[in-house]
DNA sequence: CCAACCTTGACACGCTTCTGATAAGGTTGT
DNA sequence: ACAACCTTATCAGAAGCGTGTCAAGGTTGG
């Protein structure tokens, strides 16, 4: 027996088979599939069910939360525009005038934020 | 004028008074207050507003993720346990055997996870 | 002192997240 | 062939997010 159906993996893991469809439908954890499209679990989707579950009720975060990470790893645009965010510290660095600091901190962002990229 | 009370600051950025409170509330960005009490509005607060609405619509995020992201930059052992859990793919390293892998798996979470380490 | 602002707290409403349940139908093993 | 499983799709309800609005009270500047 080296890989669980849906119901198996929900009994072993402690979720039920409905969140184990809806953790997949959140880009979280995809297990592989049979020929007839049957959801096969294997030691490591297991493995990562449960953990995962350990790290919602530890730090009381959501699903969406984790899936949002997800995409800040798959998401090079997002990742750069959020670093860049939390990056520009209300603090404007030695050299700036204050009277340029606000279309200097503008064109910087506008720079990051504007080009459309489509990050398939 | 070098700082703006909470209603001069949503006519200037586009936010409603209203949800700047949200915003604060949701740890992300924190006015300084006057003495009695009155947020107080910088240009720097004011162009991270500003650039806050521009990655929520570009990006189709919500508050509560961005919270999420800075969540992730406050909270040392949160940050390890989710990049731990996205570190963990579905792939046993050479050198362990099948049969050892579940259990390595969940020492390291478990090591992990455990410590309730409260970070200010 | 009075208008016009600010504060926190709360109610409310629509939308999404999370979760279970149920239905209609395909797969599997004995 | 039949029970017991799987699939997708949908309804439904509790909890949370995003937002406006209102109330009761403090601050500010003529």
């Amino acid at each position: 027996m080296d890989a669980l159906t849906i119901n198996e993996a929900a009994r072993t893991t402690g979720w039920s088979a409905r969140m184990l469809r809806y953790v997949e439908d959140a880009g979280l954890i995809e297990p592989s599939r049979s020929t007839s499209g049957y959801r096969l679990y294997g030691p490591a989707e297991l493995q990562r069910l449960r953990t995962l579950r350990q790290l919602l009720e530890r730090f009381d975060v959501g699903l969406t939360e984790v899936g949002f990470a997800a995409r800040l790893r798959r998401d090079d645009a997002l990742r750069a525009a959020v670093d860049h965010w939390f990056a520009a510290l209300p603090r404007r660095p030695a050299g700036v005038p204050a009277d340029d600091w606000l279309r200097w901190e503008q064109d910087k962002h506008q720079k990051l934020l504007m080009p459309i990229k489509e990050t398939a």
